[in-house]
DNA sequence: AACTATTGCAACCGCGCTCAG
DNA sequence: TCTGAGCGCGGTTGCAATAGT
């Protein structure tokens, strides 16, 4: 079983750090003219004075010709997040389903742009759930209070009506975690008559992660297969590549692609994929709202029935005076 | 203009898996 | 069955570019 030992530690005069054009060159001429072949020799053969793993990851990450560069498209971003709901940290698979993309890529991507985002959300990263922790919390108080300052203010002013949203957004997160079928519908008036369910247009493909941008147009997306061994048509992505869904819609595909981004329950996450096959148009989230819902009505039962916890009763308070702006 | 902080990405490191001998 | 070489993956680091002060 042992380990290999490389080139990290023996081959100290070995070059390390970036690549330069001529070293990109001779790698790219020899691996067009003989194939990669064995990777620990390749420098060798290729007159480069770096390791093998370094080779092949520079040829892998940066030198391919089929790498495609450049921004992550949000019908991208979105597979990703699907994906990673499905399969963690799984980035080389995940990177199968996204042709043209490495898994370093997407890896960087996921931490760089798509991590701080499902946190500013209020989701956890790595669950997809809501969080729950308290400094996640205070975040909550400290929105609201924003909202109370941005509202006194100016009531209409574009920023105090965002963080108005996004607080409205953290309750509905809290609750979806408390979880049960009452406290499901209290923040649906927190949006007052827009969205029942902040990420409702995620779920159906007609609005983004981001509130300032425009919805998604539906367009063509049909994936290829890549070989032909693996074309079956609607089963689920973790048994199948990304050729798995030829013949699909893009409304088909972001459907099923986000509809497990928060799953209600363990168990809805865990079928959804299963069921894409046979029920393409199930969207259910879990998010049955009643518009006339008195939201804080069921907060306060809520307090009543669970604790005399200050904390939740302060936050409650905060929110539910006559002044709050999110009434 | 200079400095500092933050961000984004390429590259490295080390572990574990696969497979041939 | 055991061993070790080779490979691939995921986590981490380093640094250049950019933004903010």
């Amino acid at each position: 079983m042992g380990r290999s030992p490389c080139c990290s530690s023996d081959d100290a005069n070995l070059k390390k750090g970036p690549w330069t054009p001529e070293e990109d060159e001779k790698l790219l001429d020899y691996i067009n003219t003989h194939g990669h072949g064995n990777w620990k020799t390749l420098p060798k053969h290729a007159d480069l004075n770096r390791c093998g793993k370094s080779c092949r990851l520079r040829w892998a990450n940066y030198l391919r010709t089929d790498i495609k560069r450049g921004r992550f498209s949000e019908e991208e971003e979105r597979l990703i997040i699907n994906l990673h709901s499905t399969l963690g940290n799984k980035w080389s698979r995940i990177a199968t389903y996204l042709p043209g993309r490495t898994d370093n890529e997407i890896k960087n991507f996921w931490n760089t742009h798509i991590r701080k985002k499902l946190l500013n959300m209020g989701l956890d990263p790595n669950t997809h759930k809501p969080r729950t922790d308290l400094n996640h919390l205070l975040n909550l108080t400290q929105l609201i209070c924003a909202a109370q300052l941005g509202s006194l203010v100016n009531p209409w002013e574009s920023s105090a009506l965002k963080v108005q949203a996004d607080a409205a957004q953290l309750l509905q997160n809290l609750i979806q975690t408390l979880n049960t079928n009452q406290l499901s519908t209290i923040t649906a008036g927190l949006m007052g008559s827009q969205k029942s369910y902040p990420y409702e247009g995620l779920i159906n493909g007609t609005s983004s992660l981001y509130a300032d941008e425009p919805a998604p147009v539906p367009k063509k997306f049909h994936l290829m297969s890549q070989t032909s061994s693996d074309q079956h048509q609607g089963q689920g992505v973790i048994e199948n590549s990304w050729a798995s869904f030829e013949g699909y819609e893009s409304s088909d595909i972001s459907d099923f692609l986000i509809s497990e981004l928060v799953p209600e329950s363990p168990e809805t996450a865990t079928t959804s994929m299963n069921q894409m096959g046979d029920d393409k148009t199930n969207t259910n989230h879990g998010s049955t709202v009643s518009p006339d819902s008195s939201i804080f009505q069921a907060w306060e039962k809520l307090m009543d029935d669970e604790t005399d916890n200050s904390f939740w009763k302060d936050i409650l308070d905060l929110a539910s005076s006559p002044s709050s702006p999110i009434l």
